[in-house]
DNA sequence: ACCTCCTAGTAGACAGTGTCAACACGACAA
DNA sequence: TTGTCGTGTTGACACTGTCTACTAGGAGGT
């Protein structure tokens, strides 16, 4: 029984996360894990309590690696142009790594009460959004109020949010839509963000 | 063994989505649906070949419901007001039916090929907002180019789309957000989507 | 040295799952 | 009557998550 990591409990993370970013999800097994780091099917449960404590540990990795990529986009002092930039970076890894997208907001968790430090870190991003809004509102002299920068917030991410979904779903093929409509879907919602949001 | 129902396949169906509703995708076994209709392990075998293909007519149903609830939306003479309408029905149903809702669309069904009839009844809710989407672009003397069209379209659906599933997750509760906000988040986005698309 | 305790791993079992194969039995056509 | 087909049954298999019991090895105290 050879012991291929120094660390077992980091091997099996990034073990899981390598089956679900290349089979999805459904298809990662506590057991194929330790199989395939040659250990027995029961030595991850000496890390982990259960197979949900995995899933919720990934998925809060993926979590913060989406944040340090939001993070590292492209700036502009420009507020207008910093949140394009911001919504192109958001989809930009949206469709590079649809499984782990899915992951994130598409796995049902039922540890979300057991593991509230984990879409805490969704939190990060949110304040990024609200932080250009309030920006971008003090420079067209509009309401600061919390309640409407939320509102907008809220409206900006449920589209780049939905279109992220759309996207990695095969929803866009059996609809039948051409290629040139789903390239230029980014295109055309930030455009269509700015419209409503004023410039 | 009495046998509950007249048709057993659609018993399956039935039974399937009845757990599905209350218990979630994840929990629906072929086993306890035979188990809760009274009759053994395999006999589901003899009307479908997989799990995966009930759930696919299930997810078809689904589908089929939705449509038939969107197509009942109140109508309105005013293109304008025809779609705002046409949203909140839409977010009314995902609200009432959020399990159903997640169902159609963050099911990972690795069945979209074989089963193209499935997603394909979504194609009609889709064609309802292109013309919606048509009668107001004539209305305003706007373009009626089919590429603006779909993607304005598409800008519409994603916005629903992601408000839907940010509101069926438990994203916002762990974003500690007012229930105001929630609330008031349908209205703010059609209301936003007017300003995007004039009027 | 010895004993004890803890950690990380192993092996075996159990119930649950989807699915395959073999069998049973009634209806109906030849 | 015989045979076939549709619909159901039972039994098995491999797989899963998880419980329990066991074991090897090291740290630390006495």
């Amino acid at each position: 029984m050879p012991r291929p990591e120094r660390d077992l409990r980091e091997a099996c993370l990034k073990e899981a996360l390598a089956i679900i970013e290349h089979e999805g999800v459904e298809r990662l097994s506590l057991r194929d894990v330790a199989r395939r780091l040659g250990v027995s099917h029961q030595a991850p449960y000496r890390h982990f309590p259960s197979r949900d404590h995995i899933l919720a540990e990934v998925v809060a990795r993926a979590f913060e690696e989406f944040a340090r990529h939001l993070d590292a986009h492209p700036k502009s002092s420009d507020p207008d142009r910093d949140m394009g930039l911001m919504g192109e970076a958001y989809l930009a890894y949206a469709a590079k790594h649809p499984l782990q997208y899915q992951l994130m907001f598409a796995t049902p968790l039922p540890s979300t009460d057991t593991h509230p430090e984990m879409m805490a870190k969704a939190r990060h991003a949110f304040d990024m959004l609200l932080s250009a809004l309030r920006r971008k509102a003090a420079e067209q002299g509009r309401s600061l109020a919390e309640e409407a920068i939320v509102l907008d917030a809220l409206f900006i991410w449920s589209g780049l949010h939905g279109l992220a979904m759309l996207r990695s779903s095969s929803a866009f093929d059996t609809l039948g839509l051409r290629g040139a409509a789903i390239e230029n879907s980014t295109a055309h919602l930030l455009s269509r963000f700015g419209d409503a949001l004023g410039h």
